[in-house]
DNA sequence: TCCTGAATTTCAGCAAATCTGAAATTTACT
DNA sequence: AGTAAATTTCAGATTTGCTGAAATTCAGGA
């Protein structure tokens, strides 16, 4: 049966035109060339040199030459392919995160480890954790970001980071007159906006104030905007505002340290994700980790280099 | 080093989701096979398979399978061409002949052997000895049916048939009004029509009449027609008229025996040619072999039957 | 949870293919 | 014709790949 190897054996000879130097070429001897040849005319039943030099073709031979050389090259190019995909160095990866991690995390990642990526595109969005777990159980995404769902089956989660809430007012608001941790008692006392990331704090306090919170923001300008007109306080992660241009605003962490906002890595239980992806994925926790090596400093630096 | 066979290997146990029907299809044992992929994850460093039982692919798995098998086929593809161009089952041939012998010898060819030829794709092209000649060497055509020029260097030659020249004249001609071979005496005394095939012949005689001749002419079309005109008689090799629509003519041997035409089949010395182009040459060969055994009662026949 | 049968893997030994190095042969060139 | 280089041949060594039996793992049912 015809070999890749005879036929590259063949192209090698083929072309430099002596055994010796195709030997040199493929590390082997002359005799195991001289052999491999006589099989291949031996299998093909007629000659592929015209003279026992190798030095010129026979018909057969020259068109033995081109569609070897061919195939000899289509097969490498393949062999790269699987290789590089392999040892993710080629791949397509898919990533969604909440805004958050968009813009503090994932540009320290690139920028720590972009030179490893060799081939790999990586696609990047940003969106709210409930669409990316949908799109991650649809297998539009290969790796999410974003906090766990109730019960979302089918998804791998692992804990990347947690998030302390804490408030958001105007510097000319009462509570930002004081320093330190903030009650929930003492927050009561103010009114508060509601948006889609407090929702999500799972306290007893915090469902209270929900209940009587008259008004909800979904995105971050709008929530900044009231906040400057003096029209309430706010409660969000500390990386959401970090992320987002802040600009004249103060930040009191909660007293309770239950109300956290907990990002996971999320992927599809069932099936597998591809190396590259594999390997996007340690560089972010990796990243994650050495951030939090520093604790607070770390992240806040991060914040700063992320807000030029 | 990674081999078609494991990738023929993989693609199968893949696409039958087991390794005993792949087994079955490959004809191996299943653990030749379980072998064999084992390798294959050793030398990726990854796995192909979600799990042991081989129905479910990782995304490297999937990727491979893609990879391979494009690979596969574009290999089986390389081999069938390779194999093929080989059994002469696969190819071009461009020949070029002689009028007279295109129009009898080759339609013969075809029709004995155009069940042999398979995908082979023949070329054939008509023109004069010298054009052919010309051809040859510069390679625009693999085989040759012609006459040998006086000094062709760079040809191979071997003869295929040798064609009687006679005299052809109006059937109300002298000449017409007897039966058997015509000396040469006798033909100088009627008006000659000179033609380019005629001009070949070698007979001193032959030379003399030429010299004094006064019309040359060189289709046989405008030959004919002069004939029927009987403004004079020519030279013709019997082929030559017999493959053409002769109509009301006479043809009458020379008593020369010399005055032959010897057609050969050439081919350029130096380069081989092709497996196809080698059997066609056989076919033609065995033609003319066939048809002279009755020698020219064969030829006779097939004239006939070229002549509907 | 344990059992059972099927599938897969492992292992040892065997067979086949391939390689090497030396010697013999062929070829090209002087 | 002689010589040096290239190629082929050959025998032995090595590697690779395969088989068949036994061990293991796995999926599904009791």
């Amino acid at each position: 049966m015809l070999k890749i190897e005879t036929l590259r054996a063949y192209v090698t000879v083929a072309r430099s035109g002596n055994l010796s130097d195709a030997a040199e070429v493929l590390g082997r001897t002359p005799s195991a060339l001289s052999m491999m040849l006589k099989q291949l005319e031996a299998h093909l039943d007629e000659p592929l040199f015209e003279t026992d030099r190798k030095n010129r073709l026979t018909a057969l031979g020259a068109f033995v030459l081109e569609q070897a050389e061919r195939e000899v090259q289509h097969f490498d190019t393949t062999v790269r392919a699987i290789e590089g995909y392999a040892r993710a160095v080629y791949g397509r990866v898919r990533i969604a995160t909440v805004p958050s991690v968009a813009g503090t995390i994932i540009p320290q990642v690139f920028s720590r480890y972009i030179n490893d990526f060799g081939e790999v595109d990586v696609e990047v969005r940003d969106m709210d954790s409930s669409s990316i777990r949908h799109e991650l159980s649809r297998n539009r995404i290969d790796i999410g970001i974003a906090t766990k769902g109730k019960h979302d089956a089918g998804l791998h989660s692992e804990l990347l980071l947690s998030d302390e809430f804490g408030v958001i007012c105007a510097p000319d608001h009462p509570l930002a007159q004081q320093d330190g941790p903030v009650s929930w008692a003492e927050l009561a006392e103010h009114r508060l906006i509601a948006n889609s990331l407090s929702a999500g704090i799972e306290a007893a306090a915090a469902r209270d104030l929900h209940a009587q919170a008259l008004l909800t923001a979904q995105n971050l300008t709008s929530i900044f905007g009231m906040l400057r007109a003096k029209i309430g306080v706010t409660l969000l992660p500390e990386m959401a505002i970090s992320a987002a241009a802040v600009g004249e605003l103060v930040f009191r962490p909660l007293a309770d340290a239950t109300a956290r906002r907990e990002i996971h890595l999320l992927r599809k239980a069932d099936s597998s994700i591809s190396p590259a992806a594999r390997f996007l994925e340690e560089c972010i926790k990796e990243t994650v980790a050495t951030l939090q090596v520093g604790s607070e400093a770390a992240l806040d630096a991060a914040r700063l280099s992320d807000a030029p």
